[in-house]
DNA sequence: GAGCTGACAATAG
DNA sequence: GCTATTGCCAGCT
């Protein structure tokens, strides 16, 4: 099981309408520390890999990916997809993390 | 095989 | 409260 793996479990184990932040990923796996790992993990996860990657954002509640595969813009639909609202802040999609974030 | 880069977070100033 | 610096691991060159 690598750090890899972990990340994989974890974000499969994120619920429909639910989003979780990095941190709270990296406090799950055996390297609390190695936060960025996550994002190349979760680049790694293409959109037909079955991981729900787009539930995954930063600890501010923004959408951060820089990816032009994995455009806020796309992740932002999905999200509204599965019921979970954005809000366009600064540019930039923002999820209101008290109601939607991931409670374990 | 060594070094650089990258969806970030936490701590210090 | 905001800006700057450090740590971490996997993949790519």
């Amino acid at each position: 099981m690598t750090f890899y793996d972990q990340v994989k479990a974890l974000t499969k184990r994120i619920p429909h309408g639910k989003v979780a932040s990095y941190g709270q990923i990296v406090a799950l796996t055996s390297t609390p520390r190695a936060a960025r790992v996550v994002g190349w993990a979760l680049h790694t996860m293409d959109v037909e890999s079955g991981i729900p990657w787009h539930r995954v954002i930063n600890s501010k509640g923004y959408i951060s990916t820089t990816c032009p595969t994995h455009t806020a813009n796309l992740q932002k639909q999905l999200l509204t997809k599965e019921g979970v609202t954005a809000t366009k802040r600064n540019g930039l999609w923002w999820i209101d993390m008290k109601n939607y974030q991931w409670q374990n």
